[in-house]
DNA sequence: GTTAGCACTCGGTAAAATCGAGTGCTAACA
DNA sequence: TGTTAGCACTCGATTTTACCGAGTGCTAAC
């Protein structure tokens, strides 16, 4: 849980101090007890020194101008999406638990392995630590270069591409072809295929021997397989974590069913993630991600970047009433650990 | 859906006719309402003779032998699990519909990838075809020789150690050294690794050259890196399809968090799988798995089968008053068609 | 401009009434 | 002797009703 600071009364645009005194008391309610939120309650708030019969003036307008809901007359008011959102912006940075911060740095202190393999257990960490669902994007090596190609060959027509890129990515690739072709046949058209392509994008256009020979044919045929795959090979990876959180999190079967067929949908999810970091947000609330489906969510996101590029983001994904300030802020320190831990294995390079 | 083909009477081992008739109508009633079954609606039945009384005469027993239990006093009857064994140990095997049959077909002439890419690809066909959440495992490479090594190297320190097995298996291992290395030495390093692993299983041990230059430590370095990742190269690859469904299939929001939060741990999901392979059952139903979390779920695995040898299975989770015979047909045609797919890719060779 | 007071609304909950599917038992029947 | 019609009875599910109270909007006094 991070601990909320105590707002000095901030000059907020749009909204006078009361007003949003008041808005701000109704979310953190309303997260904290997913009811409506009356009147009374708010004047009880420390921040809030009006009575009852004031707040409910305020509260009117507040809703006339979008920023609360009444569920049904007589009914406390809810947060609308508007609302959630002048409460986020007007949000300051959450300090994480020192316990949530010292799992983060053990978990950066002993994690090893494959990049893939740390942004897996990366989004099992955001999970754990916030309890809400998480996406970890690795982003495709979109202009990586070749570093090594080698054909390996599995039986006489049967070869393996095995292709290694800059960024450390390694692809692979069946070659059938409808010829035969020996060991030294096979390694002949690796060297070639290493000659030709190495320092290359998959992009660029390469020169293939036109020759009719056995070793000519296997190159052509391996080319033109990586080129046929390239498509496919923007690659981003996806890694969510904890989506059986969905069910805790949300009240309705239906929504769980809802959220998790978004979520079973990877390439949605990238670009989910991905059109929220290109408006350059940090929180997409309900409907402003434009994604129907997900209206009753929020989706947090923290990009992860190298050398000043965006190599990835990490994400949470939880309902409009989620705890924004201690997610946002796990978000943030935990893409700052990985950027750092990618950013540190350069250096010590 | 699969069309059930009419019974004939069938000597039924354990229960006499009349009572596997009975026992049949209340396990199919329920699986297609979810109701609890009543002696009227069972006598309705073409296969049952008898009137309502004697049906109850009959449940009566059957409860007593612990086929059928009552949800309360005055409800009609449901099946137990031992019920459900019962009923799908005397199911005749089912046909598939025509277009599952096709769809199936097609799927498996149009699919092509890599192995990965090809199972992850069914596990979603089988959770379209069935509507149950479906568990694809493909078992690890545990006595698949190298192939070939390959050391590149990213910068002075950095390389990449990538691994080509027998099963057309790739890994690929940072090997991160303390000393600076050229493109010679690794080349030279990389042929080394070559020369020493080609042939040989990862448990067998190799010897590795104690000299005390550059491309020894290298050479060192790397077969340790190789060495230490290998137990988790056990690698059986897991791919879950539909994982939505679950919200879909289950009613209580607690069973629906429970069942997910279990497919998440992989791991358990593949000892689950293998477990009931090794008692060389096709259905596990309930309790039978031993797996209290999923004591609700019955669980339905085919083998896949290569030269003889076990090596994947395709699996399906559904509530155990799933549609049995549908299922077990699909799991099975798939499992079928895999195996001959990719025994067919070698034949070709 | 703020607040106390008050009538009013309306969803939620609990109690009561009702319904009916299904049972078990018994007595009659083939 | 096994089967069945008949019947009283049970008990969960559904509907009805009553009621409560949180919360509102309005107004009049401060």
């Amino acid at each position: 849980m991070a601990r909320r600071v105590k707002t000095p009364p901030q000059p907020k645009s749009n909204l006078d101090a009361r007003k949003a005194t008041i808005l701000e008391a109704v979310v953190v309610e309303h997260i904290d007890t997913a009811q409506p939120v009356g009147s009374s309650s708010v004047a009880q708030n420390a921040d809030v020194v009006v009575s009852p019969a004031t707040v409910r003036t305020e509260m009117v307008a507040l809703e006339r101008e979008g920023y609360l809901a009444q569920p049904h007359t007589s009914a406390g008011r809810v947060p609308t999406d508007k609302g959630y959102r002048y409460f986020v912006d007007h949000l300051e940075a959450g300090v994480l638990e020192p316990a949530q911060q010292r799992q983060i740095r053990e978990f950066f202190a002993h994690v090893r392995g494959e990049v893939e393999d740390v942004l897996e257990q990366t989004s099992l960490l955001l999970s754990q630590l916030t309890s809400y669902t998480s996406v970890v994007v690795g982003s495709g090596h979109s202009h990586a270069t070749v570093l090594s190609v080698q054909l390996v060959n599995l039986d006489a027509r049967h070869h393996l591409l095995v292709t290694v890129f800059s960024d450390g990515t390694v692809t692979k690739h069946s070659v059938l072809a409808s010829f035969e072709a020996n060991h030294v046949e096979v390694s002949e058209a690796s060297r070639q295929l290493n000659a030709l392509l190495i320092g290359t994008t998959l992009e660029a256009k390469v020169q293939v021997p036109s020759r009719a020979d056995t070793i000519a044919k296997l190159v052509r045929e391996a080319v033109s397989v990586l080129h046929a795959e390239m498509p496919t090979m923007e690659g981003e990876q996806v890694y969510i974590g904890g989506s059986a959180k969905v069910a805790d999190v949300f009240e309705g079967v239906e929504t769980v069913r809802k959220v998790l067929g978004i979520l079973e949908q990877e390439l949605l999810v990238v670009s989910l993630v991905e059109d929220i970091l290109d408006k350059g947000v940090t929180v997409a609330i309900g409907s402003e991600h434009g994604f129907e489906p997900l209206s009753s969510c929020a989706v947090i996101v923290a990009p992860v970047s190298l050398d000043g590029e965006t190599i990835g983001a990490v994400g949470l994904l939880g309902p409009t009433r989620m705890k924004y300030q201690e997610v946002m802020a796990a978000a943030e320190a935990v893409s700052k650990h990985l950027t750092t831990h990618f950013g540190g294995e350069n250096d010590r390079g």
